[in-house]
DNA sequence: TATTGTTATACTCTATAACTATA
DNA sequence: TATAGTTATAGAGTATAACAATA
């Protein structure tokens, strides 16, 4: 019996979920996704940081001072809701509005002292909670779904980016 | 040269996504169900479907009429939520509200004949979309990441079961 | 006492439109 | 004229609390 025969098997009556739900690739990447956000919001509670949160303040780090649509762009946030997210990130002092050098409209996003602080902990309790969310995978399969997924991801990332 | 190589560089210069954003599971996730959701939306305009309506009424059909909330359990779906969707369902004519046959407190959700004649147009056009959206991965890697993601999903499944 | 469906309510997330200061 | 940031506002989506009917 293959392993996904067995842990259907092993379900409690009327708990199963049925084929064909079981292959709609929306279903599979929701669920994934929300069990993930589940762990995530867990393990980032002592931060008070979600998921996106972490990643924004990654993306800061790794392209330096931006304008906030510019990040809003790559991280596919609307520029009202980066105003809200820079906003509340501003508040706990984890990242600043400085002056743009060239563009006077424009802000600068920095880290602060505080931000470039907490963030290696707390992607230190992000990647944490991801190996718990995948642990149940083999070895094997965890290192195949990070590739699929980013060829995926990738593919249509390039395919967007050339239609403008 | 890495097929994720090559395609990293084919990217305009500042439209790159870092590599340590590519590698967390949940930017892949939610950027891959987002990317789907649109597409998916699309396919299902000629019937002002969503993905989520679609999976509803797949289930219906799979697990026979069941009272409301049993489809939202396993759909995670929070009850008040299934009223507004079955309002939803009701009024467009693709299911209907009977009495329960043993308990007279619930209702029993039945496809209309109206929704078993879409449902199988509907399913055709989403499995269409979903092919669409994987089209872009090779026939080997688009077999391992349902395989690998159902695996995943169904173990979170289990694990959540058997704790209650 | 607990549960199904329902309503009313609130809260989050996100998007639209309009404003200001720049470019 | 177009764009960056902002505000106010409105719309989804979802969750909480309370109620009637029934178990």
């Amino acid at each position: 019996m293959t392993p996904l025969a067995k842990m259907k098997r092993a379900l409690p009556e009327g708990q199963d979920i049925p084929e064909p739900i079981l292959n709609r690739m929306g279903f599979l990447l929701n669920r994934a996704a929300y069990k993930l956000r589940e762990t995530m919001e867990r393990a980032l509670a002592p931060h008070g940081l979600t998921g996106k949160d972490l990643g924004i303040l990654l993306f800061i780090r790794e392209k330096g001072a931006l304008p906030q649509q510019e990040i809003g762009k790559c991280m596919h946030v609307d520029r009202t809701t980066m105003v809200d997210i820079i906003d509340d990130l501003e508040k706990r002092g984890l990242v600043e509005r400085k002056s743009h050098p060239t563009d006077r409209r424009a802000h600068a996003i920095y880290l602060t002292a505080r931000g470039k602080e907490i963030l290696p902990q707390a992607l230190h309790l992000g990647k944490a909670a991801e190996r718990k969310f995948l642990s149940l995978l083999p070895a094997r399969d965890r290192k195949e779904i990070f590739r699929i997924l980013k060829h995926l991801v990738l593919s249509h990332h390039l395919h967007e980016a050339n239609k403008e």
